[in-house]
DNA sequence: CCTTGTGAAGCTGTTCACAGCC
DNA sequence: GGCTGTGAACAGCTTCACAAGG
């Protein structure tokens, strides 16, 4: 994956955010938004980093990749700096999605609330088993996987969701792949291989429980005796 | 936060983990389970960097801060590691964990088989509909919001999950902590405020995807036209 | 005054080459 | 010879102080 580290050019066309700019884009985004919603017509980087748990000088680095958006002395304009970062991160268009397994987790994200509004549409649901095919789920009709790559091409779907067990994922990713998917989110305990230009996003819950595990234990020397 | 940043130290007692290698030791542990299912007794660097998508040096920088369990020219006992693993990690007892909010998410959270393998076991579910109260999910009685403290407090739950709507997701943060919680996963898309000592980790299914539609939206400048 | 925008310094994490040991 | 363990160089991210400008 040699993406082009560039987050400063001659002209001011090329781009290249850092990924952890990028990862908090989202973040500030939802929380203009409800400055938005709330009628807030100006904010300061202060009152930014208040809503969304970052400090003020690095959310101010962070919003000058994209450009000199704000006025010294006054602040952001939220209507302008949230079409802004809209733009930048592709939420003026809607994304359709595909969820292979509608398991507990795959129906649950099937009806999870908080995407329609963040430009997440989910467009198909896709399962194995022969008893869930046909079946509607938050109102979708959950598909084959033989018609994985019709369903995909038709409906021109760009990203992927694995939700399937771990043993499953890997088969499923290559599914996604050779239907021309090119960025897959995947739920599965499982390492999915896929091929350079591919992007894969791992979310995993038992790693994310183990980890505050790990720091509990540190702050609890307590029982089952202490370490000699 | 004041983290005492200690990787090494004088003698050998002192540990002091990096973050980037406490999250990765659970994919560890994961690949050296499969293995000893496998029957397999020893394996080097490379076979483990092979089935977890890390790269050979790294994985072994992260070993070496566990202390040298390997042996040169040969690699590395797979039982043994494992242990030793498991034990910096807190694996060798079980985590009990309380999930607030039994919509969707919290329905699937706590029917997911992967947690019991892991060490995760789900104790408790709270929720704040009247409705949900006293039924039964995934074996276990839904307990009232009112009940919250006295459940944490009676079970010595360590961990608690948040699977509330965002705007219920302080709250619940508050009566965690207030409970003696201080460990919190949260899956609310909403910011939560805790004292210091107090761990929070985020998952945040929108912006998993966000981040994939902006590169998804980099790779392909093809729709809504091309730039000027 | 005020707040943004940013160079420079510092810190964390990664990479790599090779020393150390079996 | 093979593989681990690690110091040193490197890259990326964060922090901070302050210059720039309304």
């Amino acid at each position: 994956m040699t993406i082009l580290r560039t987050p400063r050019s001659a002209d001011g066309t090329t781009r290249g955010i850092p990924d952890a700019t990028v990862a908090r884009l989202p973040i500030y985004l939802r929380a203009l938004n409800a400055l938005t919603e709330q009628g807030v017509a100006t904010c300061s980087s202060n009152d930014l980093a208040q809503d969304t748990g970052v400090n003020p000088p690095k959310l101010r680095k962070d919003l000058s990749y994209l450009g000199s958006y704000g006025t010294r002395g006054v602040g952001y304009d939220v209507e302008y700096l949230r079409y802004q970062i809209a733009r930048e991160i592709g939420q003026t268009q809607d994304w359709d999605v595909v969820i292979v397994g509608v398991g507990n987790l795959g129906s649950a994200l099937s009806a999870y609330q908080g995407f329609s509004s963040r430009g997440i549409r989910v467009a198909a649901l896709v399962d194995a088993d022969p008893r869930r095919i046909g079946t509607s789920i938050s109102g979708i009709v959950v598909t084959a996987m033989a018609d994985l790559d019709a369903v995909i091409r038709d409906r021109q779907i760009s990203i992927g969701i694995i939700a399937t067990p771990g043993s499953a994922a890997q088969e499923v990713a290559d599914g996604l792949v050779s239907a021309g998917i090119t960025s897959i989110l995947n739920f599965a305990p499982a390492l999915v291989q896929v091929p350079d230009g591919v992007d894969v996003r791992k979310v995993d819950l038992s790693i994310e429980l183990q980890i505050l595990a790990y720091h509990e234990q540190r702050k609890a020397p307590a029982a089952s005796g202490g370490r000699p």
